[in-house]
DNA sequence: TGTACATGCTCTAGCAGCTAGAGGTTCAAT
DNA sequence: ATTGAACCTCTAGCTGCTAGAGCATGTACA
């Protein structure tokens, strides 16, 4: 039996955030001792240690909710899984793109940054003129 | 003199983010009508154009405040402006090289999975089995 | 001049996904 | 029995907006 804090451990995750899991229903509401303090075992080990690597894969955890519910019902056809996944796989290439544009911009700024003073700054010169882009970097936050 | 809703529309920014940037002091406080609705001239959109553009390459809010400040002081060095949009740079190059390893090991999952039923769906174990993985993601979110 | 109605106003709350802190309790070792 | 680390709940905060309630203003048209 594993305290909040070992559990922790185990799988990378800070203690809030484990009871921040449970909150929301992604982890189930563990046994307590007498006390009230939890302890969890070998199941919900797994389940973190599985919510915990799909995050770092970037699911949000609306879809590692999907996926729990898919994996706890092992005869269920495996497209869905698959779809989330490369729903997932789509919105990586999306913002790498869109983060290849935001490098080429900012490269052009810095190298054409010569070192004078304020009124003569690349950097500045091209946030205060979006013209002087050259590529589309439209949408905000991705 | 522009209303707040021109203003932007000009500057492709939701009227409620106009007033979210007057109040944590990105924006000034603009003149207003006697009826008190505000009214927007050049300075300000200008102002508000330079911050669009600073958010679409990524720059963070804080950033922004400084690149305004350094803007607003035509003497002093840029290179306080420089070393901002290097930082920015450098972060753009760090999030990329994440989600080239995030993208290959998704491509991975999808492409191996065969489409049966969940208890042998590819996608699913290698999230129950990080050691599975060809590649380190160790941090979230970045 | 009246009236419609789009747009403006303030204020509050919500989104993701945690994280931090206050103020108090329990557990395990000594 | 006592110490001290780790636990508990609860609330509030982070970024950068966004949405809605409930009301006031501004403008165009008849």
């Amino acid at each position: 039996m594993l305290t909040i804090g070992a559990l922790g451990k185990k799988t990378g995750t800070k203690v809030q955030t484990v009871r921040y899991y449970e909150q929301i229903g992604l982890m189930p509401e563990p046994g307590r001792t007498e006390g009230g303090q939890r302890r969890y075992g070998d199941a919900e080990l797994d389940r973190l240690s599985f919510i915990r690597h799909a995050r770092q894969l970037g699911f949000p955890l609306e879809a590692i909710r999907e996926l729990l519910d898919l994996s706890d019902n092992p005869d269920c056809s495996c497209a869905e899984a698959d779809s989330i996944a490369r729903r997932q796989l789509k919105q990586v290439e999306q913002r790498m793109a869109r983060l290849e544009a935001l490098r080429t911009e900012l490269q052009r700024m810095v190298h054409e940054c010569s070192g004078g003073n304020t009124s003569e700054c690349r950097v500045l010169e091209v946030l205060r003129d979006h013209s002087e882009c050259l590529t589309n970097h439209e949408e905000i936050g991705a």
